[in-house]
DNA sequence: CATGAATGAGTATTCATTCAT
DNA sequence: CATGAATGAATACTCATTCAT
């Protein structure tokens, strides 16, 4: 409960929202997250909402706008801003080793990553089956984020710490790991027992034996 | 069309199915994995698969039996017998280096592998939701992939070929980024162009420059 | 037509009902007495009622509680309050000897329960097939009617006008002829040519040589 | 089981039924008395029955068919043959009083009419529904029953142990009393507890109180 | 703005019945 | 004779959406 209260809380913080808006997306986001977009019915929304079948309709003109206004601001804001934000930060604050980058990205940041990975669940389930969602998710990458981890990249790829291959490789070989380690940690099987910290750092080490230069890789 | 057909006779050559039985795995195959279970109705299979909207029900008592006579048999025969008699095959082959055999899985079976990529699909999209699913799958890999896979590692490790991590990892690190790169290439984003020799040539190197020893990895 | 509105309108008067209530509810009571719950179906109620389907569905969420929403009210009303009213209303006006008060209950109020006959001959069709209904039923019928029943039978028992018997055995003999009568009457034989005048008599005399006292016997 | 088994056996015992038409008759009784003519599907039929659904539509043409399969030949055989046949051997065994005609009717015969209760719950059931099924029961009862039951009731009319009602009445009446308490002892609540020996004994003395003369009248 | 009754097309599933084997 | 696969209309019920209040 709490949890679909803080993503909604954090997505939609710039948009005032009525109180029955921010009860309908959360109910939406828990129960697409949940059970799937399709197997979803705006009614059992309208139920957990707490408000009438109608008033969704009023806000959203259909089911799938409703999908639109979750998927929409969250891959804007999020991948615009939030990521992108990071990535900054963490650049400034000059870590050293892009191994240092990973881990930042991937450790001090899990909560965040964690909080939204209902959203992900989504984009992940919906992404396939509506092609508009794709272009604007494939557009907000290469728009924002590309040239970001680009940079990023060849900085270090200057500093001879990351080898001299296509920054893009190593960034979809990078971002594969990370979200496919976490799409297993979390979605696929949630319930299997995990040693987070020792999972974490065998993938940064892992993926750094990749893409890492002799200098920085580790032997085990 | 073709597509479909040679997904259902491949998947179902042992049982002999009535033509109608055919038609309407073939027509259930195509529509879950192009709109996704939820989203399909009954009568959409019956129609695309030419046969009426009762038939289907004579032989699978619920559209979920339907979905698990599919995804049933393919986690079954392909996970049992097609990967793991490949791995014994190509085992037997005696493939010096890690590389060669990874390149083997990949490469030379690409076409079966992007064959059975509705199936995959498929699967992906309803393991979150169907639990019974995701414990079957689970079982069907720990039961016989697990050990085939741990003991080619341990072969290789043995052969210094392998850095001395745990099987598991080295496992998971390498099944994670080939499926992720087959999801990226064929799920997500099939209609990007693509340079499929150098990508999977450089998909290689990357993983093996994670898992291999310093002597096989190759700089590039 | 007028029939079957003038039961809701009886039954439900308390009830503050839509116009597409009384019409669902009138439109499955002449169904469901004409041609028996289960071969009635809803599409044929929503077409009778002049509603959409679906609207049968909003106010009932399945069929049987469109039943019991019929079924319901009719054993609680009428059982309860009408009838007991009745006797206790008849039982005011000090009818002498029990076969005014038979007479009475007969062929005073005879339209009014032929009125609700169809109502009747739901229950009678139901009540094998729906245990609840039967529980619900006996429930009433102790609860209410037995109390009073007994009572009124006491008090002619000690006045003498009545045999010794039971109450239970002299009460059941009693509703047995009379709804005895009246099932073949007006459900199993309506088209036969009845003389009521006649039968009714000739039936309240039969009933009070079984239970009534020598004195008030009548020879024919 | 048995109990279905001997119905149809005693009811179909000239007929040389093949195995399967026994076992599909078999079914069909218990089916229908057990859920009602139209709850029961022929598919049911035909699993209890272990026939293939063909075989049904093989020896009768439509579901209605098969009731009227059942149906009819009760009516006939039971009420042409098997009462009449009774009340004969009853007469002759020149049972002094009605009383004792009567209690020889319930009492010595109650396992008959208990054995046939499943079919007479289905014609209770479908009568008012089928007026083809109306009409030919009562045309048998009209034709072949009342002419001996008018016969019995004359004769101890005239040795003054009848009141000197119409005999239809007194027919009715005692028929009534009979079928009621049947009903009510078997269909209505067979799960209460009954004092059976009691009840009938109860029930006589209030028919014959009603309809014998002050002689044969039994004071409690 | 919010409601919830109303809609009718659509859902998965069952039905009685047919017919080729 | 018996089978059971096949049918398509029918079933109870749900859906996303509209609209008068």
């Amino acid at each position: 409960m709490e949890r679909f209260e803080l993503i909604v809380q954090t997505l939609f913080e710039s948009n005032n929202l009525t109180e029955k808006q921010r009860q309908i997306l959360k109910a939406a986001v828990q129960l697409f997250s949940e059970k799937g977009y399709a197997a979803t019915s705006t009614s059992e929304i309208a139920k957990l909402a707490q408000v009438a079948e109608g008033t969704i309709f009023r806000h959203y003109r259909t089911k799938k706008e409703l999908l639109l206004a979750i998927v929409g601001p969250f891959m804007e804001k999020i991948a615009d801003s939030y990521i992108v934000n990071d990535l900054t930060n963490l650049l400034k604050k000059d870590y050293q080793r892009p191994e240092d980058l990973l881990s930042a990205i991937i450790e001090n940041r899990r909560d965040i990553i964690v909080q939204f990975l209902p959203l992900l669940k989504i984009i992940l389930q919906e992404l396939p089956f509506h092609p508009e969602l794709r272009e604007h998710f494939l557009q907000l990458i290469s728009d924002n984020m590309y040239h970001r981890v680009v940079e990023v990249i060849n900085d270090y790829q200057q500093k001879g710490m990351l080898k001299k291959l296509p920054p893009t490789a190593i960034a979809k070989f990078a971002i594969t790991n990370i979200l496919g380690h976490l799409f297993t940690r979390y979605v696929l099987f949630p319930h299997l027992e995990w040693d987070d910290v020792r999972d974490t750092e065998q993938l940064i080490q892992l993926i750094m034996n990749g893409i890492g230069n002799s200098d920085s890789k580790v032997e085990s």
